[in-house]
DNA sequence: TCCCTTGAGGACAGGACCTGTCCGCAAGCG
DNA sequence: CGCTTGCGGACAGGTCCTGTCCTCAAGGGA
């Protein structure tokens, strides 16, 4: 009965949207008796979403936390949120899980209805990236990319070398990867007929995507460290040492575990160690903190803070 | 029938997942006859989700973009992932929507499964923020006076006032807005009977949230404009004028319209003037650019910046 | 061009399911 | 104690669902 899918997804709907709700009101919402309502209820609890109900005078239906995820029912406006703010977070590479949250924004951009993904094209180029040193992803390639990886579409895309060479290559895109804070495409080059690793960041792709294709077995299961060893340049690869002018417990709140290690000297002082694919970044990250400190290497990354202490000492002039 | 609803919930879920799918195969996975995946696709198509067929060798069924948004069947991983990467953006600040976010990230967390909820606070606690000189805010203390606003919950908390004195707040949440680039409450306070409006970062909520009130009338229709106008301190108050040593054109590419107005001065420089509540992004926004640049006004950010440069200076070291 | 594959959809029959109505019960709350 | 609100059994009429069978239509490959 379609009816009775409709109104239990309606009903879904509701139960997410506000957090108590009186039986009255969800059958005045859903057009049918208090009875039906219970028994909709009863649905929703059988199909493993749990529904808490409470008697009384403050009475109502609650939709709680079950054993599994729910599906979400969003309002335009907060489709589109999520699509911008994970869109944001997937291009600057912050949050971890980057592969898990391309997936899941290339699932919701294929729904999207076509109002709202301008509304997201929309707000993208309009808003201030957050872009901390490395060079930022756009969004809408990643997402593209994912969808031909999932759905084994041909890709066909035009790349820009290292030297500013640019070539058109036509491939079977299989995985897509985050090494250090750059993005990766795993794909077999159907000229070359053999396995590449794209920069997506130097990728622009031609739409439409191309025929299927069976997609073959991977060089190396583990596709990560697959690239980490065929990207050996860049990619995390200079380590950073580096002393704080603050006690250690101070720099471990503000440095997750991820980044680097804090070890104390003394009550004032600790070093951190680090690695870092990207001076830049690392130079602002430091000094994002507000404590002093010193770097003792790479001299790659001091010559950098030293260039930078010049530009700034321009900047604030006479 | 259940069977029925959730045989559909789970075909959606099926072509939200993949692309193409074949009638025998959802025939297989939902364990029914390929007559009657041909009308559940049918009631789909009804329901409003539309779902394209191919026929011939290569055809199948496909997940269209509709009118409207369709219900988002996310696996675990995808959950954890939406709800780590909307965190991150949304204790930033960045993206744009803030409020929608929030509303968007409070509703998945409440539905969000136990398990999977805890996936995510280890991911937050062990997460490189995004923080680019501003101070962040803990994502789940936003989730949380979110749902207060929206369950007009009554809300207990802990406030650290500017002078670090810390006092007990009973209060009714009416509204969560952001105003520069910071987070602001507004509710009515019970024990001062007046409204208040009290900045996100200083307070420590005090679970679990009281008994359910009836919202009063805001002072403002606009409340950010009210907060605005309230908290006239600090917010985008400043005018930030600088010479940049960078063409217009590509001044304009790196940086947001939102964010401020590039006039050019000549083929090599330009004017970028804008507003900033926060001396210290600033700071750290302009120097990310990677131009030369000078600092006119304001003062404050001058001496920012030399104090920045001295700090980075001692940095790199002798 | 022909044939195979794959989706579309009408017809049919048996059975499962849904809904509204009526009613007695239980649990909070004042 | 009484009111409110949710619970759920019973019942009857009607709707809807499913599998089976069959004929078409549209791609794609040989």
């Amino acid at each position: 009965m379609l009816q009775t899918s409709a109104r239990l997804l309606k009903l879904l709907s509701l139960l997410e949207m506000r957090r108590d709700w009186a039986g009255d009101e969800l059958a005045g919402r859903l057009e049918v008796t208090t009875r039906t309502v219970r028994r909709d209820v009863d649905k929703l609890r059988e199909l493993g979403y749990p529904v808490h109900a409470t008697t009384g005078t403050a009475g109502g239906y609650r939709l709680g936390a079950g054993a599994s995820m729910p599906p979400l029912l969003l309002d335009d406006e907060e489709a589109v949120a999520i699509a911008v703010g994970l869109g944001a977070v997937v291009s600057a590479g912050v949050g971890g899980m980057e592969e898990t949250s391309v997936r899941a924004l290339a699932k919701l951009e294929q729904i999207l209805p076509p109002k709202l993904r301008k509304r997201v094209g929309a707000f993208r180029s309009h808003t201030v990236g957050i872009n901390f040193g490395g060079e930022t992803v756009d969004a809408s390639v990643l997402t593209l990319l994912a969808n031909a990886c999932r759905d084994h579409d041909r890709l066909r895309f035009e790349y820009r070398a290292h030297g500013g060479s640019e070539s058109y290559r036509i491939t079977e895109p299989h995985r897509l990867a985050r090494a250090g804070r750059r993005w990766y495409l795993l794909a077999w080059d159907i000229d070359k007929a053999d396995w590449r690793i794209f920069r997506v960041d130097r990728i622009t792709p031609v739409t439409p995507t191309g025929p299927r294709f069976t997609p073959r077995e991977l060089p190396d299961p583990d596709v990560s460290a697959y690239i980490g060893r065929k990207v050996t340049i860049g990619a995390y690869q200079t380590k950073v040492r580096a002393t704080l002018h603050c006690p250690a417990e101070l720099a471990r709140q503000r440095i997750p575990e991820r980044y680097g290690t804090v070890t104390p000297i003394d009550d004032e002082t600790c070093e951190l160690e680090s690695r870092a694919d990207n001076v830049d970044g690392s130079a602002y990250y430091l000094a994002s903190f507000g404590w002093d400190f010193e770097v003792h290497e790479p001299q790659e990354l001091k010559d950098r803070l030293a260039e930078l202490a010049t530009r700034l000492t321009k900047a604030a002039g006479a």
